[in-house]
DNA sequence: TAGATTGTTAATCGATTAACAATC
DNA sequence: TAGATTGTTAATCGATTAACAATC
């Protein structure tokens, strides 16, 4: 095949699933290149993951990038076209509403700061929390949520409420610019059309764990 | 169609995509129930979730339940088909290995409560957590894990660890019969065939946040 | 060179959606 | 009854997999 051609990067093109796989295949370039490769192949990644390399192909050709029959891929090349495939080398502006434990664990989460996911502030209505710097993050009365996020916009907010305000908080923030919604509740919500809300629910982890069986 | 006819319930028939769809249903159905109301229809559902009736349709025969034309399906019967057909009638037994703040999280999650999931016991490294009772779950040392689990089985291993460990904990719960993991490390690891292994990322979410686009 | 790996085009597979008779 | 909804069969759609020439 023809090379040194840009082909084009069409984002709209990869399925939820191909996205699903990209962090993936980031995680096993970078430990390889911590391992001091330069390159890796197609085959090499769907083995360390349990993938048909056919699909690693076709999902890394999504990045546009160009491979060598017979050698494989440049590692670092690689890493920084998934990246930025994902968009994860500009910096994503949240804000965190619900500083309990869940909330917490995300402010520790080390993966998500390492590709540009900044938390700027997190809410809360508990007097004992607010005031309260937790990983660097401060946490604020949840009564200045929309005053605050007016004056410093924020691409999503991240919802770790007790369910039965989820709706009540994802609406201020709407109200405020918000179209991004991480919404760990329990609860499904829903808001005016050009919103995208991502919810992870653990519910769908145990449904799968329940009725699948390891053996089969 | 003829009704009164038992259809056999095949759980290997639902695809990842409808096994993550029913537990949406339920919730809908629940929330119908304690509206009082008795029968719903697969239109109402999918109005609510957003989908297709067709979808719902579909997704609901996979639990064996007949509908009746222009009527619906019987509340009641629907949500006990959920529930048989997700394994979520029966308990399943579990232990939550590494007791930090996601962990301690998941132990307050209600829903996995109210539908049979039993966290038996938490382990953890940190002498501070040892002894401590949390949402009535109590922490024990990590060095005790193997011969506990081998007198009181556990169907699930829930890893909440740093993810360096992720792999060790792991492997000494699968050397003491556990056979379902449930990863909240963004670590992949491996076993040996015959496991099951349910990793949550919360790169898979900020991928999808990321690379959406709200309007489109 | 020989042979492994890439990228593309075509075939297959599976899931979603459409169509429609049955029926409450 | 008329019309809405079900369950099934068929059609469509999209994603995965196969085949294979190009090539390093």
């Amino acid at each position: 095949m023809p090379r040194g051609v840009p082909k084009k990067v069409d984002r709209s093109l990869a399925s939820l699933a191909s996205l699903r796989r990209l962090p993936l295949y980031l995680d096993v370039c970078r430990q390889a290149e911590a391992e001091g490769l330069s390159i890796i192949s197609g085959t090499v990644i769907a083995e360390q993951l349990g993938l048909e390399p056919i699909q690693v192909r076709k999902d890394l050709s999504l990045t546009g990038i160009l491979g060598r029959p017979r050698i494989g891929y440049a590692l670092r090349e690689l890493i920084q076209r998934i990246e930025f495939f994902l968009r994860w080398d500009v910096s994503h502006s949240a804000i965190l509403i619900g500083a309990g434990r869940l909330g917490q664990a995300l402010l520790a989460y080390r993966d998500l700061r390492r590709y540009n996911f900044n938390i700027l502030f997190a809410f809360d209505n508990d007097s004992q929390k607010i005031g309260m710097v937790i990983e660097g993050v401060k946490v604020y009365d949840i009564a200045l949520m929309q005053e605050m996020l007016q004056k410093n916009p924020a691409e999503i907010a991240i919802i770790t409420t007790p369910d039965y305000v989820a709706l009540d908080v994802a609406s201020v923030a709407y109200n405020a610019g918000v179209r991004k919604f991480w919404n760990f509740t329990p609860r499904r919500f829903r808001l005016p059309p050009g919103v995208l809300i991502y919810t992870e629910s653990m519910l769908t982890g145990f449904s799968v764990l329940s009725v699948r069986d390891p053996t089969a």
